[in-house]
DNA sequence: TATTTAGCATACCGATCGGTATATTTGAGT
DNA sequence: ACTCAAATATACCGATCGGTATGCTAAATA
């Protein structure tokens, strides 16, 4: 087996991912990845047995590299309401210096995948269903654990607190500027302190 | 002038719009247009210089169904609650009823247009700004005519309320479910009779 | 009714798309 | 050092893309 297959591999998932999330799925085009990577087609469809599976691939690895990094810094902190805010703070950092180029892969993946794109769908909402299900543990452990007023739905808020980072994320990229991810990070830590005992 | 060029127009923009906005601007073609409208090539370049124009155009119409239909809601509340509950009833019936094809126009267009499709960031980008505006105006006349709480901050409560109902509606497109949307509706309405006098 | 021209249809352009068949290169096993 | 198979490169495929040049058609003007 010359030539490390893998590294040739990850090369290609290296260098696709940030062009997917960026131009996204439909408008990227293995040609963008052969110039990227110094790659020739070749050897692409020689790892990969298609566009859909580069695709694929470099979505699971764009969601390890967030949810990674959340499940980090969530563990770093012993309480509930701290777990929130250092969330809240990581995506706060996501859009001043971006792991990846082109913003949150779920949230672009979640928008062209519902109708086009069917291969990703199922994944995106996976990915999703982790997020919301690590949320919802996050708020019932504080309860438990006296943090969080008991009387909170923690569905109701898990949902709630995702969704408007997520807004609030787009929000941020299309205007260019943090600003309104700060008045919603503001908006969150209010939230935070209602529910917390 | 032959055959109402306006007619022609219109209908063009009409099939283009839930194109567009279903399968993005990278992905929908000229020939999807021509095939759904049953005109051909010639008479779109006839009407528009080229795709640009016609999704800019489309994007422009989407625009003002959303915000038109939001408008008229919320003009027929006398409170400013009121308006912000008209205002999450509208998304309610808009994710169960969507009356363009694909979800939101500006979410969607938001997603694409951040790092491509610069002709569209700048109509994306004004058309937040509006909606933020006339959230802020409903908040401040909401304080002023005593109901709403005068410690509000407007522009804080404006950003998170639209952010959350963007975000909450892509969740609830790519699970093909309301319920996500239901329940940040549940949230947002305990929201509202806080900041409420 | 003849003319004219705007509106539309047809046919075609080069470029690029995803994908493949085939040639070439590389490194491990003998 | 030679072999052989795996990995990569090259060259090409049909299809489709956005866009245009040109021909036809229909309605307003005279």
């Amino acid at each position: 087996m010359p030539r490390d297959p893998d590294q040739t591999r990850n090369l290609i998932i290296d260098k696709a991912l940030p062009i997917f999330n960026t131009k996204g799925y439909a408008a990227a085009s293995i040609s963008d990845i052969t110039t990227a990577t110094g790659i020739t087609k070749g050897a692409i469809y020689g790892q990969f047995k298609n566009k859909d599976e580069v695709a694929s691939v470099a979505f699971e690895k764009g969601v390890a590299i967030v949810t990674g990094a959340i499940a980090q810094k969530v563990r770093e902190q012993d309480t509930a309401p701290k777990k929130l805010l250092a969330m809240i703070d990581y995506y706060s950092q996501y859009i001043k210096n971006p792991p990846i180029l082109g913003g949150c892969p779920i949230l672009n993946s979640s928008i062209e995948a519902d109708d086009t794109v069917p291969f990703l769908r199922s994944k995106v909402i996976r990915s999703i269903a982790l997020i919301k299900d690590s949320l919802i543990k996050i708020v019932n452990r504080g309860i438990l654990e006296g943090q969080i007023k008991k009387e909170i739905d923690a569905e109701c808020f898990a949902v709630s607190f995702y969704a408007i980072i997520e807004g609030a994320i787009s929000l941020s990229r299309i205007e260019g500027d943090s600003r309104s991810y700060e008045l919603v990070k503001h908006f969150l830590k209010k939230r935070i302190e209602e529910i917390a005992c």
